[in-house]
DNA sequence: CCATGCGCTGAC
DNA sequence: GTCAGCGCATGG
């Protein structure tokens, strides 16, 4: 498995460290590859992953790293007084503390305080008190300011310095009031530079017509980051100067001022406030409401309102700690926050827990997890998925499945059996198969003793059709028969499969690519039956027929595109070409060669559609601008742009407004709850008993540009 | 929770 | 080339 590196500041992918590594390596073993490339002690090393500092004697696993993931990495100061004096930003102390007076702040200010990340985060003062310590700070060195922060989320208290506070920052700058030389506070992504991010201070260098580039100051000690370019320059902020009590002026703009924008608390429902959502909301009511009487799970973060526990809860426990019903079991087992990392029960339950496997599982791509997963469809979509076309090929199963094309990793169908079959792989799997291209007859699954911990075995006993197998015959336009199976009359009135053809399936079929995964399209069953199979046990037996639009790869016309790798993944092999070069002359197998990138050029008639849809002007110039990085880019971006605020999913009979939002019209028609309507993004008024015009431009357009779009909800 | 599974790769 | 046997995703 191979994951990335990187200082803590720096940009993605331009200095990343990429190392090869089994997921079932010990933090020490990352340290010393670490130092090996990049000559920094172990002993410096700071190593974060999502949000825990990763310790020696623990394996990446137990962290739940992934594939491709990145390790942050600050390296620690020499200074030891500087560490110290971390410490008494980030926690606080338990010796005595003495309520102080402070010459600048009171308590309840509003005010900006800073974390050690250098982000600076809106908060009011709660607490000045003195316990002796000094905190090093310029002005008043003995004082600590317990602040709470303001959010609409979970707001987190910290203790910080003189040196970390300042008053609230209130004005907006214009862009012509902005120079080189100046310091303000912006919003910026260290991750992700494109993306919103938290907001620091910085320093202008640079002004162009609509950018500005200079000086970002981060981290504790405010490292400095040069050549940022800030994306977000309309909303650029004066930094306020501590002032006396005695001269301060109230300032008016603080009333009713709105909290700053920072990167989502939630992908998932993107904070639409009132949406319910599993990730972020109650577990058990999904609902986002009622904040203060949610309990977060010290083990597993997730949130549970009091009341809707099972017995309900009147009021929050006194204890510190909490945890969650599926949480508490193993109660023995929990480990005090900041401590140890917790060995989890199910892992420490896996095969590979036990000593004796003299096998390491974890540095291939045979057991790692997914890193992406499709959103744009629902995982019971029938039909074609948006945005992917005929004849793209996946190197890894693992990879199929991202894309949302075949959703289980290993097998064969996937589907409900109290609904449909989604799709399915020929790979040559089972000696039944027959395939003709354009029809094939796929076996169904089951009928093998899988003991012993295995995902494949020879023929055993009958199959029966229940299940996957029984899904699959569901998609037949024919009443289903679990005896005697059944036939089509109008095979087309089936429910749509899409179908991958897996290289291992060369073995028997000429159809099948000669590596990886290719999507072939939309096939239909004709009907299916049960039959004695070459093992001499009794196999379900599905006759299916191509029935997509588009040619198949092999007809003429069809295409097949370059094979898609995992991200990082022919970087990685790169990588261990050249160090093998390196210990082992003989052996240099060149690197595969990366696919270069082709510029889209649009359609005609999509062109003319886009053109057509003068509301989306601004929108359609800004997905345009990404035609340049190809097709997939492309599509990615209209997807984003185009996504219905309410649910989340690319507009379904959008309806255009004033105000330039695009949103379903059955989604815009749920949002009204008053006879004066309002659009459920900006709240712009539209008017009483507003007429939801569709826009059929739009419709249109991302029906050329998304096969199945129409069908692909509802 | 448990059962299922047309992948994947190191070891032999 | 063959094959044992792992974590993972998914559904029930």
């Amino acid at each position: 498995m191979y994951i990335k590196v990187r200082k803590l500041g720096a940009k993605p992918g331009d200095d990343d460290l990429l190392v090869n590594l089994s997921k079932k390596a010990k933090i020490q073993e990352l340290r010393k590859m670490i130092q090996d490339e990049w000559s920094i002690e172990p002993e410096k090393q700071r190593l974060y992953y999502k949000g825990k500092q990763l310790i020696d004697d623990h394996e990446l696993f137990e962290y739940g790293v992934q594939l491709n993931d990145v390790i942050q990495m600050l390296i620690k100061a020499e200074d030891k007084k500087e560490e110290v004096k971390e410490e008494l930003i980030k926690n606080s102390t338990v010796r005595e503390e003495v309520v102080a007076q402070s010459k600048y702040y009171k308590v309840g200010d509003k005010i900006d305080m800073r974390d050690t990340n250098g982000c600076w985060f809106e908060a009011k003062v709660e607490k000045i008190y003195s316990n002796g310590d000094d905190t090093g700070a310029k002005e008043e060195p003995e004082l600590f300011f317990k602040c709470l922060q303001e959010t609409n989320f979970l707001p987190v208290r910290l203790e910080v310095s003189f040196d970390n506070l300042r008053p609230r920052s209130y004005k907006m700058y214009k862009m012509s009031e902005l120079s080189p030389g100046m310091t303000v506070l912006v919003n910026y992504n260290i991750d992700e530079s494109k993306e919103r991010g938290y907001w620091y201070d910085f320093k202008i260098a640079y002004k162009f017509v609509k950018s500005i580039k200079g000086t970002l100051f981060f981290g504790r000690d405010r490292n400095p980051l040069e050549n940022v370019t800030v994306k977000f320059v309309d909303e650029v902020l004066k930094i306020e100067k501590p002032v006396l009590l005695d001269e301060r002026v109230d300032v008016k703009e603080l009333d009713g001022l709105e909290l700053r924008k920072v990167p989502y608390y939630c992908k998932k429902c993107k904070d639409v406030p009132d949406k319910k959502c599993r990730e972020c909301g109650c577990r058990v009511c999904f609902g986002k409401n009622n904040v203060e009487n949610m309990l977060l799970c010290d083990e597993c973060d997730d949130g549970y309102h009091i009341g809707c526990l099972n017995p309900p809860l009147t009021e929050i426990p006194e204890e510190e700690e909490w945890y969650c019903p599926s949480c508490k079991t193993d109660e023995n087992e929990i480990v005090k926050a900041g401590d140890k990392l917790k060995f989890s029960n199910k892992k420490s339950k896996m095969p590979s827990a036990k000593d004796g496997t003299a096998r390491d599982w974890g540095k291939g791509m045979a057991c790692v997890g997914k890193t992406k997963e499709c959103t744009i469809v629902s995982k019971d979509h029938l039909g074609p998925i948006p945005g992917v076309e005929v004849g793209t090929c996946w190197k890894y199963r693992l990879q199929v499945a991202e894309a949302g094309i075949h959703r289980p990793i290993v097998a064969g169908i996937h589907g409900r059996s109290c609904s449909f079959a989604y799709s399915l792989v020929l790979s040559g799997g089972y000696e039944d198969d027959v395939d003709n291209g354009n029809e094939f007859l796929y076996t169904g699954s089951g009928g093998r003793d899988l003991s012993g911990n295995k995902r494949v075995s020879e023929q055993s006993c009958d199959q029966t059709l229940t299940k996957l197998n029984k899904a699959l015959a569901m998609n037949c336009n024919a009443k289903f028969n679990a005896k005697d199976g059944a036939e089509a009359k109008d095979w087309k009135g089936g429910k749509p499969v899409r179908v991958v053809r897996n290289y291992k399936g060369a073995k028997h079929s000429k159809y099948a690519p000669t590596d990886g995964n290719r999507y072939d399209g939309i096939y239909k069953v004709i009907k299916y039956y049960p039959e004695k199979g070459k093992s001499g046990f009794i196999v379900w037996r599905y006759k299916l027929r191509r029935d997509d639009p588009t040619p198949a790869p092999w007809e003429e016309g069809g295409q097949q595109f370059d094979m898609i790798y995992p991200d990082g993944y022919l970087e990685a092999q790169e990588k261990k070409g050249t160090k093998r070069v390196l210990t082992d002359a003989s052996n240099s197998s060149p690197a595969p060669k990366r696919t270069k990138t082709e510029v889209y050029k649009l359609p005609a008639d999509v062109k003319s559609l886009i053109d057509e849809d003068t509301g989306n002007a601004k929108s359609w110039k800004e997905c345009k601008e990404c035609l340049r990085d190809g097709k997939v880019k492309f599509l990615e971006k209209v997807e984003e742009i185009f996504m219905c605020i309410c649910c989340q999913e690319v507009v379904h009979l959008p309806v255009t407004t004033q105000c330039s939002h695009n949103i379903c019209r059955s989604c815009l028609r749920r949002s009204f709850a008053s006879d004066i309507h309002t659009c459920p993004y900006c709240r712009f008024e539209l008017g009483r008993g507003y007429e939801m015009k569709i826009n059929e431009a739009l419709t249109k357009t991302l029906q050329k540009l998304f096969p199945g779009y129409e069908t692909s909800r509802d």
